[in-house]
DNA sequence: CTTACGATCATCT
DNA sequence: GATGATCGTAAGC
């Protein structure tokens, strides 16, 4: 009767726990695709299924920001596992991380791109964009998409507004994989992970893939 | 379809 | 002072 409530009922019940994100970087990020990003904004309720993930790892990851060490900007991603990481990039955008391993061990999960689910209307117009493909097929277009800023840099998302819930929607994806994206060094690594043949993954897709023989 | 490049600034060297 | 975990536009096939 009272969709708030329901709401509210469904996600105490399925928002991934700490422990999901205190793990292996990679492993987390091949588990993250497919779970629902949700975010609750005062005109409703938005949401995406993730179809494309990075794994950034700490001092031995030459692409990670803690490659050289803790420094402000880095610092959550040596804090609790389920942390949000955001930084503002290239002057203008926004990027989305969840923070994995335990404390003190840097790691984080970038999140790259989401097929949209709920709150279509308020994405488009916080992107300025009507194409469905065009409204989170990238990461900072996701950011964007759902208004997230370095506000959120240190959210905890296992709880609050913005949190990540092990609802899929999808049983059996096969999954590909390929160097991380706009990386100069460590690009050969293959640490980005994507739900093969999905429309919604960013436009920019290198290379690689498991091509079987 | 593809490739090329400018925007724009916090953070780090 | 240099450098991006990018995007949108423009121009070329």
């Amino acid at each position: 009767m009272f969709p708030v409530v329901l709401c509210t009922l469904e996600l105490a019940v399925r928002v991934l726990p700490r422990s999901f994100y205190s793990r292996d970087t990679s492993l987390v990020a091949r588990e993250l695709l497919g779970k629902t990003l949700m975010r609750h904004v005062s005109q409703g309720l938005l949401s995406g299924r993730i179809v494309e993930t990075e794994a950034y790892y700490g001092l031995e990851d030459p692409a990670s920001h803690s490659f050289r060490g803790k420094t402000r900007r880095c610092a959550v991603m040596w804090e609790r596992p389920g942390l949000a990481y955001v930084y503002f990039a290239y002057g203008m955008h926004f990027l989305l991380n969840v923070v994995t391993e335990e404390i003190g061990v840097a790691g984080a999960v970038l999140i790259r791109s989401l097929e949209p689910i709920e709150g279509i209307d308020i994405m488009r117009a916080n992107r300025r964009r009507g194409k469905i493909t065009e409204l989170a097929s990238g990461p900072a277009k996701l950011t964007e998409a759902f208004g997230i800023t370095c506000d959120f840099n240190g959210h905890d998302m296992t709880g609050g507004e913005l949190v990540v819930t092990a609802e899929s929607g999808l049983s059996d994806c096969a999954i590909g994989c390929s160097g991380r994206i706009g990386v100069s060094r460590g690009s050969d690594r293959q640490l980005r992970f994507y739900i093969l043949d999905n429309r919604f993954v960013s436009k920019n897709k290198p290379i690689a893939r498991h091509t079987g023989s």
